[in-house]
Order: structure tokens, then sequence, then C-alpha cells
DNA sequence: CCATAAGCGGACCGTTCGGTCAGGTTGTGG
DNA sequence: CCACAACCTGACCGAACGGTCCGCTTATGG
């Protein structure tokens, strides 16, 4: 689990009792590994059990479910917005898009929740909001520098490489896990689409937001 | 509603009694409605009001919600079929291709509960196998006759092309109905870098079946 | 070490779901 | 026209869910 971006409720265990921030912990570790494998209707009682503790206590955290929710999916997003920004340090432009789009696809792959939580109408949260902005802007610059390299198209924005990259992780998802790596072949493809010796004019502009009205 | 290719179970009101029948119509209709609108959550409940008949007779036609659910997408997988072999008549393979994508994305993104079946763990039903055997193979000729006019690269297959329509589909899922037609974008995109120009070495093969070990 | 408040937990609540069933209704073959 | 089987229905059931609550436990500052 690591840290928020400049929002540190989810894991401010500083001021907590011991057996508060201890018992904190190991609800979300538990929540995080339960969602991923089950995805986000496991039940309450379920995350409790796997957790340790007791099914009132985890309202004591978090008042609501969503709330619950909420605060892992924040946090992967950062982490997601974290290694694009990291990845703006590479030398390779065109690799490091790629490799951004790579990691982000084998995250959602091997999480249940995170496939839901992109569709969910979690979209109001304020917090997520801004994650989501985060991400948006951090494949932002990886096209622009991509671009600038030409080593893609020039019709494109960080909306459609997230959107891209929702599309290669649902992509397989009627296999489940019968071929591991699969998504890699469609990932390629997609890639293939995204450079300019492909360019045919695209029917309809990229969106300006990923909210729904 | 359309026929069950070879099977006519769903709609076999012949030898039905005159009411049996009508609700039965009135049932799948409304079944399709709210399993379109609102995803196959839905309760029986609220598909029995819908039909205007009493919810015991739902499980009269079919035993379990799952029994319903497995029969309207599997006429959903039959007309999709059944479109894919009409264009093989077309006289342009490529425009062909890209059409039966379409028709099928667009099916899909105006459909809740269709993307959710294709996910769920309905294949093990036999006629869902036969259903989706169908639409695979129909994929499969249409992306042959394209392949033998050079319009798109040769490592694709049948597969591919179900699953690409499944990527597209769920493209444009975090936005909702935002932006309209946004998911034609991702499908030209994606349907560029099927062409022969773009082609760089796919890193897996080609699944061989659609469902799960 | 103790007083106290913060934290804990699981019985409990109201709701919703898929599915069942007994008893009333109705279409139909003869 | 009638008898009967097929059909319809909504009250009902048990299970599961998110969320509440209160009596008990325990960490901690002084």
């Amino acid at each position: 689990m690591t840290e928020r971006s400049g929002w540190g409720t989810v894991l401010f265990v500083d001021r907590m009792r011991a057996d508060a921030a201890r018992n904190r912990r190991l609800l979300l570790e538990a929540a995080a590994a339960e969602f991923a494998e089950y995805g986000t209707e496991v039940s309450i009682a379920r995350i409790a059990a796997r957790a340790g503790i007791g099914k009132g206590t985890v309202f004591r955290h978090f008042a609501t479910k969503e709330h619950l929710v909420t605060a892992i999916f924040g946090d992967q997003l950062d982490r997601l917005a974290a290694r694009g920004e990291e990845l703006l340090g590479h030398a390779d432009s065109g690799q490091a898009l790629l490799a951004f789009m790579a990691d982000a696809v084998e995250m959602q792959v091997a999480d249940r929740s995170f496939c839901q939580a992109v569709t969910a109408d979690l979209r109001r949260d304020p917090q997520l909001r801004a994650a989501s902005d985060r991400l948006v802007a951090a494949a932002g610059s990886l096209t622009a520098r991509a671009l600038a390299d030409g080593v893609v198209r020039d019709d494109i924005t960080g909306y459609d490489i997230v959107l891209l990259i929702n599309a290669v992780a649902q992509a397989t998802a009627p296999l489940g896990d019968a071929v591991p790596g699969l998504w890699r072949r469609y990932l390629s493809l997609i890639f293939d689409g995204l450079r300019p010796q492909a360019a045919h004019p695209l029917p309809v502009p990229a969106p300006d937001s990923l909210a729904p009205p």
C-alpha cells in the first residue's frame, strides 16, 4: 500500500491508537486482496474475516463500503500515475509510452476490482477525479513526448491512451486467465495502430474529460 | 426476437397454450429490454412487472434466472453471427469486415447485459458454445477473405476479431454515453492496426478457443 | 497503576434477492 | 359444453447483504 498524493487520510495512522492503526492496515490489505481476486462485490464480512477483525471495525474505519472501495481504487490510480511520471524520465519516448500502457494493462488484468471501478459511478468523488486527472496528465505527457519524436500519429491524446489501456485490458476478459499473457498480443496490435505509418483519419474527436455529464 | 439456429426451445411456442405462448413472448421482450438497459442484475420481479405477468410465471418458463439470461444472450449471439454470414456476400471484403465489427460493437454498446454476458461463466452452456463457435467462424471467414484481398495483415484470426470487438466496445465504457459515437474513433484506430502497412510481429499466438479451461 | 476514552466485535435490523408452492383461473380436445 | 390439465399468481421462504449498536476490551497519558 503506497501513500496517497498529498492526501494522507487513507493511511493516516500517526495519531491513532496502535491497535487501530494495525487493524486499519490489515483491513486495507485484506480489502485490496479480496477486491483484486473477486471484484468489488465481495461482502464486507468476507473482507473482515480475511483481515481477522470484526465487521463492525470495518465500518469504524470506513463509513460505507463505497468509501472503502474508493480508498483502494484511488491508491491504485495514484500508483499508476506515479509510474507514468517516472517513465517520463526514460530516454526512449516510444518505449516509455509502450511500457506505461503495458504496466497499466497488467495492473488492471491482475485486479478484478480495478476493471469494475473504472466503469463505476465513483467518478463523483473529488479525490478520484484528481487522481484520474493526474493519470490522464501523465499519459498526455508521455504521448506528447512520443509525438515530438515522431513515433506516434499526431491525432491522439492522453485520453485516447487511457481509454485504449482500458480496451486492451478488457479485450481478453472472455478468456479469463486461460492464456496468461494474451493481452500483450492486443496491446502490440493496438500500438501498431498508434504509429504514424498506419494513420488513417479518425472519425470522431478525442474526448476532453473522462467523466460522464 | 429472432429464431435460434437449429434449436427452437426459446421461441418454441407452437404446441403451447395460447396464453403461455403470449406470456413467453412478453417475458422475453421485457427481459431483453431490462437487461439491455440495466444489465443482468435487474431482479426477476422487475422483469415480470414490465412484462405484466406474475413472478411465478417467469420461473415456469425458465427454471432459473441464468436460463433466462442464457436464452437472451444466445439469441443475440446468433443474430450477430447471422449478420456476419450475410456480410460474406458483400463485394468489398475490407468494408465487410469493418462493417461487421462496427455492427457488433454497436450492439454491445447499446446493451449493458451483452457486455457482462461475454465475461460471465455462461460459457458452460453448450448452446452458447455453439453460438459462440458460429460467431467466431463467421469472423474467421470475413478475415480470411479480407486477407486474400490483402487489406489486413496475415497474422490475425477470427478469434482476434471477436476479442477486438469486445475491446472496442469496452474502451469507452468509463464515459458512459457522454460521447455517443466515440467508439467509432477507437474502432477506426484499431482497424488501422489491422492493416498490413502497420504490421509489426505480434508477441503471442492467437487463441484457438474462447472458453476458459 | 489506574481512570478513561478510544476501539472492538458480533448479534441484530431492515431490505432485497432468487426461487417455491398451494390454490384459483383458463384454454382446449373431445 | 365440459372436464381436466396446463397455466397463472402473489404470498411466502431462507439466504445474503450493508449497516447499526451497545456491552466489553484495551491502549495510553498522567
